[in-house]
DNA sequence: AGTCGATATATCTATATCGCCACATAGCGA
DNA sequence: TCGCTATGTGGCGATATAGATATATCGACT
């Protein structure tokens, strides 16, 4: 017989979606790609100016660049020798700056919190 | 002589805040986090329903849920016996439906794209 | 062709994390 | 107090990924 019991049994979500959507939040989980990100929403830049920018190893960057372009997140085009870079989702923005906005409330109310503890 | 250059030239983002932003995003990135809250985006949620509902381990359904619980997503409260888990931040709603809805607009143009592939 | 500069890829090590297991803890009733 | 139930925790093996280094590719220039 077959193990229909496998997977999960009120399978609302398929796990191909859950995936689809966890992979795109898992490349923004990391510093590297966050900051390559926020100098690229200054604007187009060159894979070497990212590189300057990030002060990390040029290896790194265009692997890090490579899981933002799978994902959607960012375009490359080649101009000769070098490769220019652009976030090409404007969802980035917007979750970008939800999730910094959100943080910021969350660190100001407990900053006021703890500000209350001056007997 | 100490090593300036140790970090990014051009830090406009600190490694702190890009890690605090970051870690908020790991906490989505993976497919059973983000099955749990899509089971809690029904309502509050005893542990045991959620172990049932994601058909996966006690001990697996509790370490994520303490990941939720340590992203600010999730909040528990203790009632006698079980615990009472409910979504904490609105911020989750707002995350997946954006993203669900991205993910669903890029899908649907490729299958338009390739539905002209018909000569 | 030969060389150089910009970028991608392969490989390695260290670390993180998932799922599973066993066990620990903590309320609650007999 | 004892045992039962619901949940948290620690350890283990397997896998994934970040960063570093070396190397390959590719276009431009002479």
């Amino acid at each position: 017989m077959s193990k229909t019991k496998v997977t999960a049994p009120t399978k609302v979500l398929s796990n191909v979606a859950l995936e689809l959507i966890a992979a795109r939040f898992r490349a923004l989980s990391e510093p590297m790609r966050l900051r390559l990100l926020h100098v690229l929403m200054q604007g187009e830049q060159t894979v070497g100016q990212l590189v300057e920018a990030s002060g990390s190893g040029q290896a790194n960057v265009s692997k890090h660049l490579a899981v933002l372009r799978d994902a959607g997140m960012v375009a490359m085009r080649k101009e000769g020798l070098t490769t220019v870079c652009a976030i090409s989702d404007p969802i980035v923005h917007e979750l970008c700056e939800m999730m910094c906005s959100r943080l910021k409330d969350e660190m100001e109310a407990k900053a006021a919190e703890l500000s209350r503890f001056k007997p």
